[in-house]
DNA sequence: GTCTATATTAAGATAGAC
DNA sequence: GTCTATCTTAATATAGAC
C-alpha cells in the first residue's frame, strides 16, 4: 500500500467510531488498520502500547469533548433551561441522533486497561455532578437534584440501547427534548 | 482431568454469566470450558456449531425467563399495580440487585450470529408491548402508554449502566421502586 | 460422552528495509 | 514515519483414544 499520511485526530476519530461500535474486544489491529489507512506496524509506531494505548487515547478524546461540551456549557451564563438545551443539542450531535452507541455502555465492559474503565467512571462521575448542580440552580433540593441527574443520565443511555435493539430513535429523542424540564423543574 | 457430568441447565447458566458480563466477543472458549468443568472438545460435541450455538442457547435462556417471569406475570389476574410490583421483584432478581449487567445490553453490541440480536430485539419489543399493555389497562391513553413502556425500559437499562460504570445501584433501586407508578399513573 | 492431542486460523507484536 | 515480512501467542475447531 502507498504511503499514507493520518494525522492523530483523524486517526483517532476512525478508531473511536470502532471502539463505541464492537467494544473493545470486538476490534482487532487489522480492523484498525484498514480504518485508519496506517498498516499495524505504523500504529505500532505512533502508539508502541497498541490496541491499549489507542484506546486509552479515544477515550480522552471523549473526555475531552465532554468537558468542553458539557460541563463547560453548564457552568454558562444564561438561564439554567437555555443551558440544558444546549446541552441536548450537543448530546444529539453526539450520539448522531440516537444511531451511535452510548461510549460509557460499550467501552465500560471488562477487556481493555483497567485506566480506561477508570477514566470513563469519572467522566460518568463529573456529568452526574454537572447535572446535578444545574438542578440545585434551578431550585432542587440537593439530594433530589442528585437522584435527578442520576435518573436522567440512565435515562439517556438507557434510550441509546432502545435505539440499538429494537432500532427505534424515539425514546432517545423524546428523552432529550424533556432534559431542561427534567433538571430544573420540580 | 476427570470426567465431568454437567446438565444443559447448568453448563448454559455458567455460560450466561460469562456472556452477560463479558459480551460475546470477550468470551473464548477456554473460558467457557472452565467455567462449564468441560474441555473444549466435549463443548463442541454438545453444541457442534461451537460458541455461536452456545450463546444462542443461553439467549434463548433468557428469552424463556422473561416469558415466564414477565410477560406472563404481567396478564396475571390482581390489579395491575399488583403485577407489576411482582414484575419489579423478578427484575431485581434476574439482575441481581443491580449488580448483574442487562443481558440485551451486552449482547446487542455486534459480534456473534446476526439471530443472536434478532432474538434480542424480539425480547425487547414483546417487553415493549407488555409494559404498554399494562399501562392501558391502568388508563393512560394508547400512545401515552407505549412512549411510557419504551421510557421505563431505557430507564432500567440506563440504570443498569449507572450501576455498573460509577458503581451506585441505587439508580436502579429508585427505578424498580417506582416502576408501578411509572406504569400505573398518569 | 469426555478426554488428550493437534490442526488451523487470526490476533497481538516486533525487526528491519526504505 | 511507513512499509513488508515475520514472530509469538491465543483462539476456534477437529481427530481419535478411552
Amino acid at each position: 500500500m502507498a504511503h499514507r499520511i493520518v494525522n492523530d485526530d483523524e486517526l483517532i476519530a476512525a478508531s473511536l467510531d470502532l471502539f463505541r461500535t464492537y467494544g473493545f474486544d470486538g476490534v482487532s489491529l487489522k480492523q484498525l488498520s484498514e480504518a485508519t489507512g496506517l498498516e499495524k506496524a505504523s500504529l505500532y509506531y505512533r502508539y508502541p502500547g497498541g490496541k491499549d494505548e489507542i484506546v486509552m487515547a479515544a477515550a480522552e478524546d471523549v473526555a475531552n469533548w465532554f468537558q468542553k461540551n458539557i460541563f463547560e456549557t453548564l457552568k454558562g451564563s444564561s438561564s439554567p433551561q437555555k443551558r440544558v438545551e444546549a446541552v441536548s443539542n450537543r448530546l444529539r450531535e453526539f450520539y448522531w441522533g440516537g444511531s451511535k452507541s452510548c461510549v460509557t455502555d460499550v467501552l465500560s465492559l471488562p477487556g481493555g486497561p483497567d485506566k480506561l474503565r477508570a477514566g470513563l467512571k469519572s467522566v460518568m462521575k463529573v456529568w452526574i455532578d454537572a447535572f446535578s448542580q444545574i438542578a440545585r440552580e434551578s431550585g432542587l433540593p440537593p439530594p433530589l437534584a442528585r437522584s435527578r441527574a442520576e435518573d436522567v443520565i440512565a435515562r439517556i443511555e438507557g434510550s441509546l440501547i432502545v435505539a440499538r435493539v429494537p432500532g427505534d430513535t424515539s425514546a432517545f429523542e423524546r428523552t432529550l427534548k424533556l432534559l431542561p424540564e427534567l433538571l430544573t423543574k420540580k
